[in-house]
DNA sequence: ACCGCATGTTACTAGCGGGTATATAACTTA
DNA sequence: TAAGTTATATACCCGCTAGTAACATGCGGT
């Protein structure tokens, strides 16, 4: 054998290229989504951005409402991927819930968490928003199902499942809103100060 | 005297009337921006629904910028009335903060405090921009301080006081985001849900 | 050598929405 | 009743941005 062939072909190779570019193309409008909002990013300061034109970004999404959509769906896949995760951990259901609620927090962090707390469903077309809504709610029954997990096996305290589970959402989310990476926390630290505070409670604990 | 006078003359009773007719504005476009999406909605939707046509709003503000800050200023106000309150009142940090925090949750559920938190920074100009950042900040650095108060007075959990604070004040603004009037929840039953769970925690506790 | 598709460009359309110039009706005041 | 002021309408401008043609170019496979 004179010759090692990559496994990918040059076909496989364009087509990597293509997703390196889509992907390229997602990140920078999250970027400006984040920065500027969504309304005021043109597709030409994505397009500038990246040393193209608009219409070559028409190459790779079919309107502006399809790469906003791909962006939350990214933010949003990173924490339904936490929540799968820890369904299959085992443990009690507050060493489950702390798990996705910290790695949640850090999601939040990032370029797509941070879009999809800014995104609101009147951004998107009514098809993308039904499948964004369908995402969202998703991961609210996987946090409200470990939640009432933790209270059948002891580990967590008894009440209203929904409530807490919107309002450990709502801190969490909120992360995307106040973090800058530029300040003195690291995103583990943010996330654990947070998770922290809801496990714990804003009142004292008498015992340890 | 033979004859009584309001004690409003001519001149003040048309002042009241214009009043009126401003809150009137910001109300519905409150409305329609919660419901459409401030870049979404138009000056003529607002005007439409007012039975007015679009000069006739640019008579009583100078501009779009201006009534939607004067919308989230409208929220913001509801809360640092309810954080001056609280400051006055006695009681320890934890009942201070308890206070507050039922407060704002409420403002949540109505029309200026769900503008709030929907309102992000860069809808705004950037004079508007740094009034409202300052109000936030403002709000924050209020509630803040009856945090540390209450660490001081041993009525709350040590810890980081400011981390704390935006875990609580996500969770409240979070309320904005999913409570619906129509649902089976009360303002008050939603915001004392939230406010418990955050005072409490997830966590449960061997005392009481 | 050549075809065809992926990639990219320049130049354009079309419509929306903020904001304005101007006319006019109604009411206050003297 | 005349003058001034407030309130509202009609008609318009302007700039911006999503999206579209139509065209250029170059590489991969045959």
């Amino acid at each position: 054998m004179a010759q090692i062939h990559s496994p990918w072909g040059s076909r496989s190779a364009r087509e990597v290229e293509r997703q390196n570019k889509r992907d390229a193309v997602l990140l920078t409008s999250a970027r400006f989504f984040n920065a500027k909002g969504f309304h005021a990013t043109s597709l030409d300061d994505v397009a500038q951005a990246l040393n193209v034109t608009k219409p070559t970004i028409y190459h790779y999404f079919s309107s502006k409402d399809e790469i906003l959509f791909e962006c939350v769906r990214l933010g949003l896949d990173a924490i339904l991927e936490a929540a799968e995760n820890v369904a299959v951990k085992g443990g009690t259901g507050r060493e489950k819930l702390e798990a996705l609620m910290l790695e949640y927090g850090m999601v939040m962090t990032r370029d797509f968490g941070i879009c999809v707390t800014r995104t609101s469903d009147d951004q998107l077309s009514e098809a993308s928003r039904n499948r964004f809504r369908a995402l969202k709610r998703e991961i609210h029954d996987a946090i409200q199902d470990v939640v009432e997990e933790g209270m059948r096996d002891g580990s967590l305290a008894l009440g209203d499942a929904r409530i807490k589970t919107f309002t450990l959402a709502g801190s969490l989310n909120w992360i995307a809103r106040w973090y800058r990476p530029d300040g003195d926390m690291t995103p583990e630290q943010v996330a654990r100060g947070t998770v922290d505070t809801l496990i714990e409670g804003l009142a004292p604990r008498g015992d340890y």
